[in-house]
DNA sequence: AATGAATGAGGGTTCATTCAT
DNA sequence: CATGAATGAACCCTCATTCAT
């Protein structure tokens, strides 16, 4: 019995692997489920029994991921009060995970939106709750002057750190720590120094036009 | 003749100006050839008069993006030779092309590996061109230790910069300007503080698992 | 075991009885095996211990009702000489089996030509006895000119009969009684007063076009 | 252009019979676009240039026969007012349609009910059309006592008719204009002779169960 | 110059059925 | 006895693309 449930369930993890490497290389749009048939020697009809559609497949792949991230970052803020140090343990967290499972972090960065009803529910409320967390390290760290500038410093940050599956090769860039090193300090030093502060005032009569030219229909 | 020639010009650039916005919303591979008849009115072959092939279209979205970003920083950056500046014209420069291009640049972040061949080697010279010439301003402003670093550094300043392209909304968020002024001191602040210099040393005996806990496999 | 013998006797009893359901809400060739296995609680497994193919499945349903029909109406008729009371016994018992099970009857006519081989013989066999049975009741009421007549004022009785499926409800038509009792008057004076004699002669220059016009060819 | 436009609907046509056909031999479900295809000798794709969906063509099948039916009624009833008269009239069209197309009718009657949404709505309307004019001709025979007494012989009538695609053979059975001479005499006289008036009572002590027995819950 | 008509390849999914356990 | 797991065949449909006109 337990045998088989293991049995089971190794297929399971293998089907959720291939498939979420298939969707970082192809797109979840363009892999389709011959090609994970072909990668994990199942039938097609055997693939289906796994998973009960291709875009429940898509909502697996990444939440099994999510869920970790979250849950070893909670366990790891427990009793840690100092912003600084709470602030170094997200980003060592996040990017550890994004480097040692980056073809299913390419797909939750880049696929999440083509979920939709209660699959898109799930997912944006984990990212929600794991943004909210985020601000208040920053909030703590620093007082923003304003929402918009926190949501600016987040997703400066979270921009930094997720980006990294279209540069990052473990064999020619830093280990993961000492990459967590670096962006944690960059960040942190440029956040405390003046990023969470007012802009400085523009120089008079410069650009003032927001939205910069479309290139289209200029 | 030139009438005639005006009049394919008006139709390519409303084919190219329908596609990069559908490609944009959809996804490249989502949209459909269909659709871009539909959106323009255009019969399937006489878009095919316009154009060799899908990935031909997809080719000329992003180049067209391209091609105004790097010449404009090209031209800004003529005469300027204090680093500091060059970079905040780099970082002001590319948020107004994003902001003001976003469903294109979307495109471009997202798609461009869909390009094979002559159109992927096109595209990623511009690429290269303009991710050296960032390398360039950063190495003049700071001597980094290493390649690993700079690089680190570069497409740490890439991430957040095209990132907004998952979260920046022009009626909730900073105007460009300001948004481009902060993230412009984020940036230069961390990276003269010591984003640049070598981490400090980590505690004997830390974690050396480079990679990070694997989810399916651990 | 005869307790293991009558447990399986109910489980193939709720087996048909729920097949019969399904068949007649959905249609044989809707209706999956899987359906069934829902609705019945068994598993896919399971069901096949008790039939041996989705056609067998079918072929059991009808057969099991036509059965009662025919030797229902057999001992009904059992010393009832008088052919229009015969005919009115076999209306009657006919569309109380027709209107008490609705479902499996519209299965019986809707698919019974989708059973084959050995299944589709048996069924036929038992319609052909019953189709004769009631050919000699017609002969006996008046004498037919032709086999043909006889074929049309048969098929007609049971078109009649048959039909109700398409349109009787039992809370809004009257009840089953009287609907026999209708019927039953309704082809008895039609074919006795002329249903079954030659029709009368076609006026000159009619028109000879047996097939009448085609839809799709004029 | 209207060469081209004849071919188009010349093949158009074409699917269209072939199609009927097919759902009429094998049933909307068990035919396949493929058999189709087979039959017709088009492509997969060229079909879907002709209709956007399977039931899209189970609904013209019959919708592009049912239409022709009434507008020949209408037009035959036109000026006739004796109800004996257009009784003749609506049998001797109905028959005359249904052995002319009889697949097409089969697929009528049998699959009907498969169409949904608005494929449904209208088919239902044009059905209700004809059954209207059909119950106010038999209303204006004689005085039906009840509602439930003229749906009951309007049913009776159209079981009648259309049931004979389960046994009517050209090659056998008796031409369709002796056919409809032969229906018309057998429902007009039974339905004039008793069957539109009450039932005569029942002898006391009868069956009142009205339901007949339940064949499998006896 | 421009299009209506057609196509081959492949998409996701479901099915009746089997077989080791 | 009974089932969970698996399969091959077939399903409807859409796609990018072409070609006669």
């Amino acid at each position: 019995m337990a045998e088989s449930r293991s049995r089971y369930d190794e297929k399971l993890a293998l089907v959720l692997r291939t498939a979420a490497s298939i969707f970082a290389d192809k797109g979840y749009h363009q892999a389709s489920i011959r090609d994970l048939s072909r990668a994990t020697g199942l039938s097609l009809s055997g693939l289906y029994y796994c998973f009960s559609s291709k875009e429940e497949l898509l909502f697996l792949t990444p939440d099994h991921c999510f869920g970790p991230i979250l849950e070893n970052l909670e366990e790891l803020l427990t009793g840690v009060d100092e912003p600084r140090e709470r602030l170094r343990l997200l980003i060592d967290n996040h990017l550890r995970f994004f480097v040692g499972n980056m073809k299913e972090m390419k797909v939750l960065s880049h696929e999440a939106e083509s979920l939709s009803g209660e699959y898109r529910r799930r997912v944006n409320a984990k990212k929600k709750r794991y943004t909210d967390l985020c601000m208040e390290i920053l909030a703590a760290l620093s007082p923003a002057e304003s929402t918009a500038a926190l949501r600016t410093a987040t997703f400066s940050l979270f921009g930094m750190m997720n980006w990294i599956y279209n540069w990052y090769r473990p064999d020619r860039d830093e280990p993961v720590d000492r990459l967590a090193d670096r962006m944690c300090r960059l960040f942190l030093e440029g956040y405390l120094a003046g990023g969470a502060l007012e802009p400085r005032p523009r120089d008079a009569g410069g650009s003032t036009d927001e939205s910069g030219p479309s290139i289209w229909r200029r």
